[in-house]
Parts: C-alpha cells; structure tokens; sequence
DNA sequence: CATCTATATTACAATATGCGCATATAAGAA
DNA sequence: TTCTTATATGCGCATATTGTAATATAGATG
C-alpha cells in the first residue's frame, strides 16, 4: 500500500462535510449538476453551497464547466470515485 | 448509493490528517501496532500520537487492547479497510 | 451599452483543530 | 509501598473551518 500520505489526507479533509459528501454522492450518480439545482436540491443558500464547491474543486475533486448560463460540476477524480464505490 | 453523510463525512474528518492516515494505513498493513512502537516510527512525540489515536477512537475506527504493559491498536471498522483498499 | 441571471467572493463571529509541553494515570517489577 | 514503563490527559496558543450576510463578477440577452 504505497499511498501519498499528504493527498490523501487533502482528499478526506474536502470530504469532511456532510454538504460536500452529498454534494460528490449526487454529482457521481447524476454525473453532473449546475449550482442552482445543487443549492435547491440541498435546501442551502447558493453562496454556501459554491463555497463547498470551491473547496471540492481546489482538492481536485470536481471539475466546472460553461453550460450557457449556468456552471455544471463534474466529479474529475478517479480516487474519489473508488472511494465512493468501496462504500455504496 | 445510499450514504449515511453525516457517519461518513465523520469518518473523512478522522482521515482529514496525514498523520492520521499513515496510523491508518500502517495498522492494516501489520494489523495491530503498540503506541511507543508508532510513535518511532512516524517520530512524533508520544503524547501527540495518543491524540490522534484518540480521534480515530472516538471516529470508531480503531480499538486499544492493553497487552501486559503496552496497548495494541487495531483497525476494526470496515468501511475504512474498504476504503483503503480501493486506493492501494 | 444596460440589465438580468447564475455564480463567486468577501468579511465577520463562533467554534473547532493542531501542536508543544507538562503532568497524570495505569499496570508491572522490585 | 516505591519505582519504572507505557500511555493518556489537560492547558495555552496559533490557525483553520463553518455559517451567515452582503457584495462582486462574468456571461447572456435585449
């Protein structure tokens, strides 16, 4: 088991929020979400939400792309997705 | 994928470290693992090593069995070997 | 250009975390 | 009991996270 001990704890540390579990779990299954339907979806406030975001993106975790006028996030991360598999 | 968030998010928060995660990662590599022992081998001071022990205790992640003078920890929370070994 | 609309950023207070250090406890040995 | 070893706990301080509210930006549309 020859894991880097520093990304890995980065990777946990953006997942130590039950918000932005929620956030990966829906983005895994639906594959992709635009920040408004995220915001509504959790019931929060879109800053706090695109805060999450924001966190998610800078670990790697998530990826945002143009739709017209709204933003759709993915999950870019393969670490992640195997993380989230292991525990489904 | 039905996730308990807030259990997971939990766990994530007790792997937030590297520290942490290098316990972690050590313990299921040899399966058990006396503090003095750890302390060594990650050198870090001993009692810092107890505090992270006791987060992953209290995360339900690991379990102290005193054995004579010393006290073995051992990984004793599947999600978490799971986990690790979607990443190995 | 002006103006929506969707999203991002900032500032602040409250709380939590991490580290170093001193000390306390628990169990075995003399 | 006293001594020693192994582990745990408490404290102080710096830093990080969180939630809320207000504000800013970027792109689309007219």
């Amino acid at each position: 088991m020859q894991l880097d001990f520093d990304y890995h704890a980065d990777i946990f540390k953006a997942l130590a929020h039950p918000v932005r579990v929620r956030i990966v779990a829906g983005l895994i299954q639906k594959h992709e979400c635009h920040v408004g339907k995220m915001a509504d979806g959790l019931g929060l406030p879109q800053p706090q939400v695109s805060q999450h975001l924001t966190i998610l993106k800078v670990a790697g975790i998530i990826e945002g792309f143009r739709n017209g006028t709204q933003i759709c996030y993915k999950v870019i991360n393969d670490d992640v997705r195997k993380i989230f598999a292991a525990l489904a």
